[in-house]
DNA sequence: CGCCTTATTGCGACTGAGTCTCGATACTGA
DNA sequence: TCAGTATCGAGACTCAGTCGCAATAAGGCG
């Protein structure tokens, strides 16, 4: 999960120009533990008073999306959400108690792509895999409660 | 991939009423090969005077996507969908150029959850699984062009 | 068969997410 | 420092989806 200097850092490194709002952003992405909405981050900049407008959040997460420092989630409310996380194909789990949310890297999609490949006569080009699910200190909290 | 008579039969067995509206709808999506979306089916019913109004449409597909009769699907594009299917556990992969989908069971994803479930320590609850790609007349089509 | 209850409908107003436009601002390379 | 241009904020706009409500019509029951 990058912090906000490596999120600025990214905006340099594609040849983006590194503004103060987007410096603000990235350190709200920062600062957010597990996924986060658009409307959060514009909430947070109006409360901060960061002066970040709404465009700027979409945009600037358009282009966060595109580098791969983000990475699009469609709950399972239908809500879209944002999580942070490392440029490599990966797959995330996401707590559906507390929201934080945990790389796996692959996992063994492969094999499944290449059964579907094989069953469907598909030739595959992307894929989407969202996993929901209890962390291990929500197992635990809820195991106390019960 | 249900025909219309399945659909409306779908909505009697969970106890709803078969009302007119209903039926159009039945037909619309049993028409329709591939994905389509909830605009797509305002608009059939608009343009052959069917008379079914925007909020049936939606609350219907809400009341399909319930019983299983017809799923959602995000595509990469960010559009929301629907495809007709069968109510078992299953995924769809989508043609990417044509629109058809097909259904390819399960192919080994239980071996990956488990996987992530181990890796993670998350208790999995939940997941979606969309894939993308071309099914095999869109390659065929796509060679012949190159 | 016809009535009565109530689920369902269409309409149209509404909401909320995301986009677009545009004049103003502020990076960055020279 | 300066110019050129990417980026910005504000606010109007669009579009998907929702809601409330009075009118309608399934369909169970007598």
């Amino acid at each position: 999960m990058p912090d906000a200097d490596t999120i600025v850092a990214a905006f340099d490194d594609a040849g983006y120009r590194v503004t103060e709002p987007r410096r603000s952003l990235a350190r709200l992405i920062g600062e957010r533990g597990g996924h986060f909405t658009a409307e959060e981050l514009v909430a947070a900049s109006r409360s901060q008073r960061l002066g970040v407008g709404r465009a700027t959040v979409f945009r600037s997460l358009d282009i966060l999306a595109e580098l791969g420092v983000v990475e699009r989630l469609d709950l399972p409310s239908g809500q879209h959400a944002f999580v942070a996380c490392d440029p490599a194909h990966h797959h995330h789990v996401v707590c559906s108690q507390c929201g934080r949310s945990t790389d796996v890297g692959d996992s063994g999609m492969v094999r499944v792509l290449e059964e579907v490949a094989r069953r469907s006569g598909y030739r595959i080009e992307s894929h989407r895999l969202e996993l929901f699910g209890l962390c291990a200190s929500c197992q635990a909290s809820r195991t106390r409660k019960e």
